[in-house]
DNA sequence: TCTTCTTATAAGTCGGACTTATTTCTAGTC
DNA sequence: GACTAGAAATAAGTCCGACTTATAAGAAGA
C-alpha cells in the first residue's frame, strides 16, 4: 500500500485503484458520489477530486456530467503503476508467472534493441557506452549502483537505436518492474564475467555486428531466465527443479562467436 | 490541442504539458506556483491544483513541500500520452521518423506474440479467433469497423500468449499510435487477400507451428513497413522513392511456406 | 564553525457556495 | 396514444477564502 504518495488524495486514489483492481468495482459500474467518497473517506470533497484526477490519468475512471464517475476496464490501462496493481494483489506478492512474463518481454526487447543499436549507434553513443563501462567497473560489488548503472546502460541502447518509442518503453517496463527483487536478482549478483560480457557487447556493438549482438543476447536470457525463476523460486519456498549450477556466467556463448 | 478533456483543468493541463514536452520548462526547473498559475490562466486555485494532479500522474511533475512543483524529464515518462505530445509538436503533424519507429515497435511485438500465442494457445483462444475472423468477413468494405476488428484480433493474440505484460503493452501500444491516421493506412485498404492472410495465420497458430507463424508475420511486415512509409509521405506531399506498387497483398509470403 | 531555533513559504486541506450540463420526469400538443 | 418541449433534479465542475503543515533557509546561540 504504498503506491503512490502519503497525501490524503493519494490514499483515496490508491484504496479505489485496489478496490477496481480486484474487481470488487466493476468496470461499467458508477463510483459513489463525490460528497459521499469525501464523507466516507473523512476528508474534503476537493481531495476526492484530486483523487478521480489521477484515476483519470492512469485511464481508470471517467467523470460524466450528471450521471457519475464511471469505472473503466483496467485491463485496458496503459499505466505500469496500475499493471503493477493487478499484479500484486498483495504489495511484495507476485505469483511467479508474473516474473516470467516480465523477463520474457524484457528478453524480446534486449534482443531487438541491442541489434537495432548496433546497426545505428553513432559514435555519440560508442562513447556513452565507454562512460557506462567506466561506471560499471568502479561499481563492482557494490550491487545497488551496479544495477542503477545496468539501468542506464540498457536506456543507452534504446537510445542508440534511434528509436523514441523504445526508448519510452524501456522506461515503461523499468516502471513495471522496479523494486521487484526478483527483477533484479541476477544482477545483484554480477561480478566480473558479467563485466567483460557487457564489454563484449559494447564492442559488438562498436562493430556493428548485428547477427552476433542478437546471438548473444539471446543467449544471456536463454541462460539467465530460467535460473531466476529457480532462484525467485527458492527464495519464496516454493518447489523448484533448476536448484543447482545458479552461479553466474551468462555470456558463456561468447566464445561461440 | 485536445488530448484530454475540455474542462479548465484539461486545458491548464495541456498547455503545461506542451510547454515540458516542448522543452520550453525544462527538467529540474520549477512551476510557477499553483496561485500564481491560477490567475495566470484565469482560474482557481483548485483548477490548477487538479491539473498537477493530472501532470504528477503522467509522471511530468513532482510537488515538493515549500519548494514548488519541480519539473521531471518527459522523456522518462511512461504515459503514452506524454509520448504523443512529444512526437506531435503541432496537431497532425508527425515526422517520418515517428512512423517508422512505431511500425518497428510493432512489428517486433507481432512477430514474438504471434510465436509465443502459437505455443501457448488454449481451445478458448481459438474459438475467439475464429469469432474474430467471422466478425472481420462481415466487415470487408467498412474500414472503421475492420480496423477496429483487427485491433481486437492483436489483443487476442496477445490474450494468447498467456503473458499479462504482453497484453499491457498491447494497449500502451494502441494507445500511442490511436488516430495516427498513417498507422492505420495499411489496415485501411483490406481486402480479401488481407482476411485470407489472417485465416492462415490462425490457422499456423491453431496447428502450433510457431516458426512458421514467426516467418508469416515477419514477411508481411517486411512487405508492408516500407509501403505504409512511402504510402505516408505520398500523403503529406514529402518526396519518396517507393511510389510504384503499393497494391495490398502482404501474404505473399504465404506460399513460401 | 557548527548546531538549534525561528520564520517564511508553498503545498496540502477544509467547508461551503454557486454554475453547468445532462438525465429524467412532466406537461402540453398533435 | 405517441411525441415533443420544457421543468426539475442531480452530480460534476468551478470558485472563494481561510487555515494547516512540512521544510528550506536564514537567524541566533553555543
Amino acid at each position: 500500500m504504498a503506491i503512490w504518495g502519503d497525501r490524503k488524495a493519494d490514499r483515496v486514489a490508491e484504496t479505489l485503484l485496489r478496490q477496481i483492481a480486484s474487481g470488487r468495482l466493476r468496470p461499467g459500474s458508477v463510483l459513489a458520489r463525490e460528497a459521499e467518497l469525501a464523507e466516507a473517506h473523512g476528508v474534503n470533497r476537493s481531495v476526492v477530486r484530486e483523487a478521480i484526477r489521477q484515476l483519470e490519468a492512469h485511464g481508470l475512471v471517467q467523470p460524466v456530467k450528471r450521471r457519475g464517475t464511471i469505472v473503466l476496464d483496467p485491463l485496458e490501462s496503459p499505466s505500469p503503476d496500475v499493471l503493477r496493481a493487478m499484479l500484486e494483489p498483495e504489495p511484495g506478492v507476485f505469483d511467479g508467472k508474473v516474473l516470467r512474463d516480465l523477463l520474457e518481454v524484457r528478453a524480446t526487447l534486449d534482443i531487438e534493441m541491442s541489434a537495432l543499436a548496433a546497426q545505428r549507434r553513432t559514435d555519440d553513443d560508442l562513447a556513452a557506452f565507454e562512460a557506462l563501462l567506466r561506471r560499471l567497473r568502479g561499481h563492482l560489488g557494490q550491487p545497488d549502483a551496479y544495477a542503477a548503472a545496468m539501468d542506464d546502460f540498457i536506456l543507452c541502447v534504446a537510445r542508440a537505436t534511434q528509436n523514441r518509442i523504445y526508448q519510452a518503453l524501456v522506461s515503461w517496463h523499468h516502471r513495471v518492474r522496479a523494486d521487484i527483487d526478483a527483477m533484479n536478482l541476477m544482477i545483484r549478483l554480477a561480478n566480473e564475467s558479467h563485466l567483460s560480457g557487457v564489454a563484449f557487447l559494447v564492442q559488438l556493438i562498436a562493430e556493428q555486428r548485428a547477427d552476433d549482438v542478437r546471438a548473444l543476447v539471446e543467449g544471456v536470457h536463454a541462460w539467465s531466465i530460467p535460473r531466476v525463476l529457480a532462484a525467485a523460486a527458492l527464495a519464496s519456498g516454493a518447489p523448484l527443479e533448476l536448484q543447482a549450477d545458479i552461479t553466474f556466467s551468462p555470456f558463456h556463448s561468447r566464445e561461440s562467436l
